[in-house]
DNA sequence: GAGCACTGC
């Protein structure tokens, strides 16, 4: 159960097993909240950085002392001092995240090394530093900074810096004890990413072997939001919990009396309810699962809200997604006009990533999208789902950021019960292909690592054998990285492309195969919309290779690159520029990378029959054959699939045998990014007598 | 004829 059924103002957890509570007396609201993080994260994003020292008549120290956390700082410090590992379990608005990296600063720990705190998200690395560095009086890249992908901004002198989980994950592949480190502190902790998942068994055996080794010891802070920290206590040897008081007003709790099965129906009700009776200021967010869902209420709000009785009470209806363009996005942010009830229609993306003012009410639909992976099959499936008691208590407290507010939930409080405390790790639902092999860089057999939670044999031994296939590794038992293997390790990529660049030099192609790979590492590069359809797929024509989608990529992206006026290009061919420009990045980089291991840059020209036999170097497990009944049967794990409609080859007769590179399940399973391959190069493939076996039709015999 | 939640190196 969560602590807090009753949901008043003041988090206080009651105490775990190792536990220790701070108490605070002080209770004083802020003047004046620090303008939203999320704007804050945008300003930062488009590079405007947070200007001014002063807010809403505060200095930055009268903020900081306004925090909760100021109080108990001596107290808290002491605690820093005397454990080697310690649980921060902060609510939100404590200020954990800024303050409590400056505490071990303070305390003269940074003498002997660096503070490192991760953050699952880049924007937040960047944007908690630019804060952090403010209250220091110093300049990004000074005492406090940040590392992140592409982006460097710390020198010598940092003391205290801000990076993303993977990022830090990346550096402890090259120095497994994290030695330029005196402490490491792992934020947000609850959200269980992969990169975190892991990071908890590498910080863990690096401190260790640090102690043993008589070194510079290693000081572990695990900060987390939610009330699993006795399971991270447990982890770390029973490492002492301190529990910090956040600021938050309170939430009322309203949860449906009967449960009538339609979630969607539920929170339309209840939006029509609030605006019937709520002041038109007070705006509403309501959780849902997907863009298609969100578009559909976004319509029937806009619909039922112009009808005569809402006449007098305008609604702005705004979807939230992350596909949505950056622009559509920043509406959210803006306040409705006077006199206009504001209503966002959000996925997960408002749960965790942007944090929106003003808001009131919040109506939770009870359900997610989630992705699980199933390593039989090789195939993602995108489910909706009920959310877990963790995310619910996320989701309300999004209500009561800066007044008291509501949260009407779409489900009954027994349905609310039997919802699992947590939601499963990611490393549970995951491939874990490039983290096996990341784990093998660093010396450690994944079957013996230390994980929090340890994901499936069948997982784990999956990943064993693509590695093995690809030749990372020499043997399946006491798996050993080969030459091949640490290099593919050196990439940011899933290690089947990594290992289509090792060999993208024999087939002469390495320029091209970067490309592709650089774009796919990204978001969609083909700007989508119901609207303009019939333009977009006359615009995109223009791209489209009678191959498939790989070089339907290339093609678009080598026009890209030789543009004029790239923005304009993209505007123009109905292409996203912000993708291609970070597919550009990713290009730099994967080109760097393939320097330092020694590959030479190849360019096959036209030749495309080149970069189709290369693709399957690294992606011959991924063939799919044509079945009579028009379907495609994939080979290796025999899952019927159709391909994606967003595919170039959609509505073409569909060639005998194709290369995919995901294989997604929605409603129905799709192959996505896919390209014709010549039946005769598969009997070349290193599984070309397994690929015989199951195959199911005459042409491949 | 029908579509992908959200991150990150």
């Amino acid at each position: 159960m969560h602590p807090k059924a009753n949901f008043s103002g003041n988090f206080h957890s009651g105490k775990g097993e190792n536990g220790y509570k701070i108490n605070l007396n002080v209770k004083r609201k802020l003047k004046q909240v620090i303008s939203s993080e999320s704007e804050k994260r945008f300003r930062a994003e488009n590079g405007q950085g947070v200007k001014g020292r002063k807010s809403g008549g505060l200095t930055l120290q009268e903020q900081r002392e306004n925090l909760p956390l100021y109080p108990v700082r001596e107290s808290i410090i002491q605690q820093i001092r005397v454990n080697d590992t310690l649980i921060f379990l902060g609510e939100t608005g404590s200020g954990k995240t800024t303050q409590i990296p400056q505490y071990v600063h303070e305390s003269g720990f940074t003498r002997s090394g660096i503070v490192a705190v991760t953050q699952p998200r880049r924007i937040a690395a960047i944007s908690v530093a630019q804060r952090v560095a403010q209250e220091k009086f110093c300049q990004v890249g000074e005492l406090v900074g940040y590392t992140v992908r592409f982006e460097d901004c710390s020198s010598p002198e940092t003391k205290i810096r801000y990076m993303t989980d993977g990022s830090l994950l990346r550096e402890a592949i090259r120095d497994r004890l994290l030695t330029p480190y005196s402490t490491i502190i792992l934020d947000e902790a609850h959200e269980r990413t992969v990169n975190t998942d892991v990071l908890f068994g590498i910080v863990k055996e690096a401190q260790r072997i640090r102690k043993e080794a008589k070194k510079q010891p290693l000081k572990i802070i695990v900060m987390s939001a939610t009330m699993d920290v006795d399971h991270f206590s447990a982890y770390f040897n029973k490492a002492k919990i301190v529990y910090l008081e956040g600021r938050m007003y309170p939430v009322k709790l309203k949860h449906v009396k009967r449960n009538d099965h339609d979630y969607a129906q539920t929170c339309l009700i209840t939006l029509f309810d609030i605006h019937r009776n709520a002041p038109l200021d007070h705006d509403v967010l309501i959780f849902l699962t997907g863009q298609e869902e969100i578009d559909a209420m976004a319509e029937q709000v806009r619909s039922i809200g112009k009808s005569a009785e809402f006449h007098d009470s305008p609604l702005k209806v705004l979807p939230l997604y992350s596909q949505l363009p950056q622009h559509k996005q920043l509406e959210v942010f803006k306040p409705a006009p006077q006199g206009v009830r504001k209503v966002i229609l959000s996925t997960n993306i408002a749960e965790t990533s942007l944090t929106i003012s003003g808001i009131k009410y919040v109506i939770d639909s009870g359900m997610v999208k989630q992705k699980v992976y199933n390593s039989l099959t090789g195939m993602d499936t995108l489910k909706v789902v009920k959310i877990s008691q963790a995310q619910a208590w996320q989701r309300t407290g999004r209500a009561g950021r800066e007044s008291e507010g509501v949260c009407y939930r779409a489900y009954t409080v027994s349905e609310f019960e039997k919802m699992s405390l947590m939601t499963t790790p990611e490393i549970l639902r995951s491939n874990l292909a490039t983290t096996v092999l990341q784990l093998l860089a660093l010396g450690i057999d994944c079957m013996n690592f230390d994980f929090m939670d340890k994901p499936s044999r069948e997982s784990l031994n999956s990943a064993i054998k693509l590695l093995y296939e690809l030749k990372a590794i020499g043997a399946i038992e006491g798996a050993k990285l080969t030459e091949v293997g640490r290099k593919m390790s050196q990439f940011p990529l899933d290690p089947r492309f990594s290992k289509i660049l090792l060999e993208a030099a024999n087939y002469g192609c390495l320029t091209e195969m970067i490309m592709i790979i650089a774009v796919l590492s990204g978001e969609n590069i083909f700007y989508s919309s119901t609207d303009k359809r019939d333009q977009i797929l006359v615009a995109h024509s223009k791209f489209v290779s009678k191959y498939g989608d790989h070089l339907t990529i290339l093609n678009a992206f080598r026009e890209f690159l030789s543009a004029e006026n790239a923005k304009m290009w993209c505007f123009k061919h109905f292409l996203n520029y912000r993708n291609l420009m970070y597919a550009n990045e990713v290009r730099k980089q994967l080109l760097e990378i393939c320097k330092r291991c020694n590959i030479d840059e190849s360019t096959c020209g036209n030749d495309y029959d080149q970069v189709r036999k290369c693709l399957l170097v690294g992606l011959f497990g991924n063939i799919a054959e044509l079945q009579r009944d028009q379907m495609y049967l994939t080979l290796v794990g025999r899952q019927r699939a159709k391909l994606h409609p967003s595919s170039a080859l959609c509505h073409k007769p569909l060639a005998d045998y194709v290369v995919y590179t995901d294989l997604v399940a929605t409603e129905r399973a799709y192959l996505k990014y896919i390209t014709i391959v010549d039946p005769d190069w598969l009997h070349e493939l290193p599984n070309a007598s397994k690929l015989r076996r199951y195959s199911t039709t005459n042409n491949f015999k």
